[in-house]
DNA sequence: CAAATATACCTAATTTTCTTATGCATAAAA
DNA sequence: TTTTATGCATAAGAAAATTAGGTATATTTG
């Protein structure tokens, strides 16, 4: 039940977050983050995840870290400079969407 | 400057919204209401609007109405029966978002 | 009066960003 | 021993935008 719709635009913003505040991640370990933080509301497929970091990755806000954990692989990712930066105009960009929907979904009565 | 991105997902969920509100609109109307809730923030491109109109439409959610103002024509859309209960679902999914990703942008520590 | 802007609709090509469905591999639990 | 969990990945397809046109009438501006 209930698992809020992820609106396309906002899984690269999530993401650069998550990295702000954790120094550095994988992408299984986001996965579970997200669902933990959303109590279970969020589920970030995989199938989204991947692509969204090599794409960030590949526009040089992410760089990459191998590591072996267990006999098994992992691919830590850290936000470069860039990513530092461009995480601060994203969540900027997604707060000021949220201020602006809630102008139209909950409009204030004009004064006068 | 600015121009708040809008979030793919969300421009239907605004239209079914407005119409909830002005009973019925046209689309250039649309486009001109959303100009002003909020402050030129956030445009509504045509290359949306209308496909988004038609698709809500092809769904059941909005009906049609010509009418010609000065010698020109306007398409006026109105919620159906179906469309203002789909107005309820859309608002809240959309509320639903906004709070699980304030979440994850900010997180409240956990107690204890 | 001519040109630009505003009003009013539309669509087609392309891009972005998902979902769904796989595939591979190791480890732990049932 | 089969399922679930951990961990990565991609490919096909769908959804929903952007960008860039097109048509037509009305009004404003130089």
């Amino acid at each position: 039940m209930s698992n809020s719709k992820l609106y396309k635009g906002s899984l690269s913003t999530i993401i650069l977050k998550l990295l702000a505040e954790n120094n550095k991640m994988y992408g299984y370990e986001m996965t579970q983050r997200v669902k933990e933080l959303t109590q279970g509301e969020l589920t970030i497929t995989e199938g989204a995840l991947y692509p969204a970091l090599h794409k960030l990755e590949a526009d040089g806000f992410l760089e990459v870290e191998m590591q072996k954990v267990d006999n098994r692989l992992r691919k830590y990712y850290k936000l470069t400079q860039a990513g530092t930066q461009e995480r601060v105009n994203r969540i900027e960009e997604l707060e000021r969407f949220i201020e602006t929907i809630q102008g139209i979904v909950n409009p204030k009565p004009s004064l006068g």
